[in-house]
DNA sequence: ATTAGCACTCAAGGTTAATGAGTGCTAACA
DNA sequence: TGTTAGCACTCATTAACCTTGAGTGCTAAT
C-alpha cells in the first residue's frame, strides 16, 4: 500500500498534533481540526491503514492514535516544515553565548544551560574530543627547588598542568632540556598515538644523562595525557523531564535521570555519533537504555575541527524543527567564537 | 514536665525503629519491641506526654508516633550511639580514596561517589574555599610571538591559566619584568584581598613603561583570579532519592531535585557552615527550601587548612550516627592524603 | 469511495464498604 | 498514684463496583 496525499496529510496532522499535546488523537477531533472536510469514518479507515503500515500505534483498543517511531522518522525526513529562528531569539542567543568564552569549559556549561531552557528537555555538551586532538605546548616551568609545573597545551586551547614534585633538587638546565626534549618529540603528535607508544622506554634509552628527573617527570607526562583526553560531559535542565507528561510517573522518571547521570555512558553513546546534525529516534538508538527517547546532536568546532557536541535528550514526541534549529544555531555561533578567541591565523 | 529516664527510653526507641521503618510507630507495636514490658496503654500516655513536650507528631488521630526535629536533635546530642566503622569498611574507604588524589577535582569527585554509595543519599563535596586562599606562584610564560599563558597556584594546591593573546608582539624582558612585578607584589595575599584594591590603577601608575602589555595582561590577571575564587560543586548519587520513602512521590522528588540542581544556592549554604562535622536537621536550616531535609557535613584540610566540604542531604529521617562516622572518617582520610601530596614541609 | 450509525471497549474517576492499625478515655487494679 | 485492660472511635488504605466518555471497528446505505 502506498502512502497517498491524504494519508501523508493525515499523518502529519497527528503528528503535529501530538508533539504539542501529548495526547492520542481520534478520528472525531481530527476531523475537526483538518482543514479539508474528511468524515470521521473515513479518517478512521485511514488511520487503520497507516496503523498497518507501521505509522501509528494505539495504547489500547478505545484510545486514539499516537505516533510510531517510524512516523517519526518520515516527519523529520520529508513531512516537517523548516523551523526559522526568530531574529529576536537569534539576537537573545547570541548576547548569552557571548557572555564569556574565555573558557571552554565555561562557556559550554553555558550553553547546555542555555539550550536546556530553550527546549525545555535535558541538554548536554560535550568538550572536544580525542581524535584530532595534538600537543601544541609543552613546558616546564621551575616553582621551587623540589617542585615545578608541568604545562601541556593542545591545539584545540585545551590547557592541562600538574604540579611536579621531584625526589631530589634539579637544576633549571636540566628541565630544560626535558622541555625541549618533549617539545622535539611529541608536539604536534595526536596524544592518543602518544599514549599508544612506549614513552616510558624510549625516554630511558635517550635521556640517561638527566637520571632521577626522567623517572619523576616522565610518569606525570603521561598521566596528565590521560587526562587531557578525558572529554568532560555538561548537563543541564535534568530536572526539565518532571514536565514532561511522558515522565510523569516516578518509575520512569527514575530510569531516565539514572540513564542520564551515568554519565560515561553517556558520553560514550554522544562521542559514537557522526558530526553535523544528527537525530536519532526511539529504536533508532542503539543503546537499549534510551530506545525510548530522541537524542538531537550537532557538533561544534574548535580551531576548524568538529569535534565538540551539543544536543538535547527528550521523550521522542518532541519538537524537531524547532529544536534542531536551535541547536545548529548554537553550535554555528560557539564555532564562530571558538575561533574568534583561540586564534586568527587566518587572517 | 521533665524527661523522665523512661520517656527517653521510649523516645530513643521510636526514633532509631522510624529511621530504618520510615513507618510510623503505634504503642502495641513498641510495647512488643521495648526489652522491658510497659503495657501499651502505658506507652500511649508516655508518647502523649513527648507529644506535648514536642518531641513527636502524629501525621493523623489513628497513626502512630513520628520523632519531630526537635526528637532528632535531642538523639543526635544524647541519645545516638557512637557508630564504630567497621575496620574492613574502613579499608574499603581508603583504599577507593587513595585511587587517584593527583588532582584535586579528581578526587573530591571521587569522594562523593563513594559517600553517596556507603549512605544511599545524596553527596556533595565542595573545593577549598576562598577566605585563606594566598597566592603562592605567579608566572607568565612566553608560548609564541603574541600568546603567552599566565599561570596562577594557590597555597592550597589550586593552579588556573589562561591564554592571553597580546596585541602586538611582547618583548621576554617586558614579560619578566611584569611577571616579577606581579609576583613581588600579589605573592602570599589573599585572591579576595587583591581583587578588593583598585588593581589596575595602581598598576598603571608603576607600569607606564611597559605599556600595552599592561593593558592585555592585567584584566586576565583578575579574571583569573576570580576564576579561582569559585569553588566548585560535586554532587553525586542524586537519583538516591528515589529510593527513599519520604521521596515516594513525584511532587516531592521533583522539588528535592531542583533545589540539589541550583548548584549556586546550595554552594552558598554550604559555604555558610562551620569547619568541623556540623549537623543540620530540619526547621534548623537557615534555607527555607531544605526545612524538610537534614545536612551532614564535614570539612576536610588541604596544606593543614580546613577549607573544603564533604557531606550528604538527605530526609531529616537518616541514620546520623553512621553517616557522621563515615564522613568524619572520609574526611580525615582526605585532609591525610592532601597533605602527603601537596607538600611535606613539615617532615 | 465515502459516510452515517451502532455496538463495543476500556481508561479514568467516583463511590462505597471493609479492614486494620492506631488513638484517647475511663475504670479497675496493685 | 502509677499502671493496665477494655472499649469506642478515627481514619488511611485497599478493593470492588459503577459511571462516564472518548474512541474504535464494522456494516449498510449513499
Amino acid at each position: 500500500m502506498a502512502l497517498s496525499e491524504r494519508k501523508l496529510k493525515i499523518l502529519q496532522a497527528i503528528i503535529t498534533d501530538f508533539i504539542n499535546s501529548a495526547e492520542p488523537i481520534g478520528s472525531r477531533t481530527l476531523s475537526k481540526k483538518l482543514g479539508i472536510s474528511i468524515s470521521p469514518a473515513t479518517i478512521r479507515n485511514e488511520m487503520s491503514d497507516l496503523e498497518d503500515m507501521g505509522y501509528l500505534t494505539h495504547p489500547h483498543t478505545s484510545a486514539g492514535r499516537v505516533p510510531s517511531d517510524k512516523a517519526y522518522r518520515l516527519y523529520v525526513n520529508s513531512l516537517m516544515e523548516k523551523y526559522e529562528l526568530q531574529e529576536d531569539d537569534k539576537n537573545k542567543i547570541t548576547a548569552r553565548l557571548s557572555n564569556k568564552f574565555d573558557e571552554l569549559d565555561k562557556a559550554l556549561a553555558n550553553a547546555a544551560e542555555i539550550l536546556s531552557e530553550l527546549t525545555n528537555l535535558t541538554s548536554f555538551a560535550l568538550t572536544p574530543g580525542v581524535d584530532s586532538n595534538r600537543l601544541k605546548y609543552i613546558n616546564l616551568i621551575p616553582v621551587d627547588e623540589k617542585n615545578l609545573v608541568m604545562m601541556l597545551v593542545t591545539e584545540t586551547g585545551k590547557v592541562s598542568n600538574k604540579i611536579v614534585k621531584t625526589t631530589e633538587p634539579y637544576s633549571k638546565d636540566k628541565i630544560e632540556f626535558l622541555s625541549k626534549f618533549l617539545t622535539v618529540n611529541y608536539k604536534g603528535k595526536k596524544l592518543s598515538d602518544i599514549m599508544a607508544t612506549d614513552i616510558l622506554e624510549s625516554c630511558e634509552k635517550d635521556l640517561t644523562n638527566i637520571g632521577k628527573l626522567v623517572e619523576n617527570i616522565m610518569p606525570n607526562f603521561l598521566s596528565t595525557l590521560e587526562n587531557m583526553m578525558n572529554v568532560e560531559l555538561f548537563l543541564d535542565g535534568m530536572t526539565n523531564i518532571f514536565s514532561i507528561p511522558e515522565y510523569n510517573n516516578l518509575e520512569r522518571a527514575k530510569m531516565f535521570l539514572e540513564i542520564i547521570n551515568r554519565k560515561k555512558e553517556l558520553t560514550e553513546v554522544l562521542l559514537n555519533r557522526d558530526s553535523g546534525v544528527i537525530i536519532t529516534i526511539g529504536n533508532e538508538n542503539i543503546d537499549q537504555a534510551i530506545q525510548e527517547c530522541s537524542l538531537i546532536t550537532a557538533s561544534y568546532c574548535v580551531d576548524g575541527k568538529c569535534i565538540g557536541k551539543l544536543g538535547v535528550i527528550g521523550p521522542t514526541r518532541m519538537n524537531y524543527g524547532e529544536i534542531t534549529s536551535i541547536i545548529e544555531y548554537m553550535t554555528e555561533n560557539l564555532s564562530k567564537s571558538f575561533r574568534l578567541t583561540e586564534g586568527e591565523e587566518d587572517e
